[in-house]
DNA sequence: GTATTACATCGACAGATGTAGGTGTTATTG
DNA sequence: CAATAACACCTACATCTGTCGATGTAATAC
């Protein structure tokens, strides 16, 4: 979706002259992008977007061992996984007994989901 | 966020019985986890992240030369991160003389966007 | 023509990632 | 009590990632 601006031609810079004056606004604050960066990177990965897809569709707590069934991984792999969402923010869970519920943190997708809006 | 569901106290399978029947929906299709993984992947970089941010902000075409000043990083390892946006489709790129011109391809964050809103 | 600039690509390297199997902890069943 | 189920964690390993410096390529300036 070629979106023709004025593109001036620029000149080859004479030899240690700065080549562009950064006509473009610095960013999105550093903090943010890295919190938000951190929390993409996590949904990274097939199966942990398909985890956050099927906690957030549940809209409630999920065992574990509902879980696992879903994927073709190792319960190990899926665990891991499970720790990774936890580390960036977006889950969290609950031990019963045997079992550990998880469950879509409210609000964690926020930040991204508004920047990509 | 504890949302008190009814978590079905559950009891241990008998020694080879299946131990959840999954209430839980399958996915997501496969397809389009894998798909919106690879965007929120490539989104998973800081530097990525506000590549993107100055871009859309920009909503034009921006010459590398403006974008290189912008961050702390060699200029190889800066195309490195133009090469994988690129890859995953969230950008693309067009050459004028010696200057390279990159602009976002538009809906191309639009799947990711919509299944976080 | 030569020199130089803009950018991509290559090679290398330390560190992270996804995966599985094995082990350990805790709680339930009998 | 002993056996075992659910789950997290450790170890190992092949692969990927982010980073840089060096090199290659094409176009501009002189």
């Amino acid at each position: 979706m070629p979106v023709d601006l004025e593109l001036t031609p620029k000149q080859k810079r004479a030899n240690g002259s700065p080549c562009c004056e950064p006509v473009v606004y610095p960013d999105v604050q550093r903090g943010q992008a890295r919190r938000m960066a951190e929390v993409a990177k996590a949904l990274g990965d097939p199966i942990r977007l398909q985890l956050v897809d099927v906690l957030r569709k549940h809209a409630g707590k999920v065992c574990v061992c509902e879980l696992v069934p879903l994927f073709d991984i190792s319960q190990s792999t899926l665990s891991h996984h499970l720790g990774k969402l936890r580390a960036a923010g977006i889950v969290d869970s609950e031990r019963r007994g045997l079992w550990a519920y998880y469950y879509v943190i409210a609000d964690a997708l926020e930040e991204l989901s508004a920047w990509l809006s």
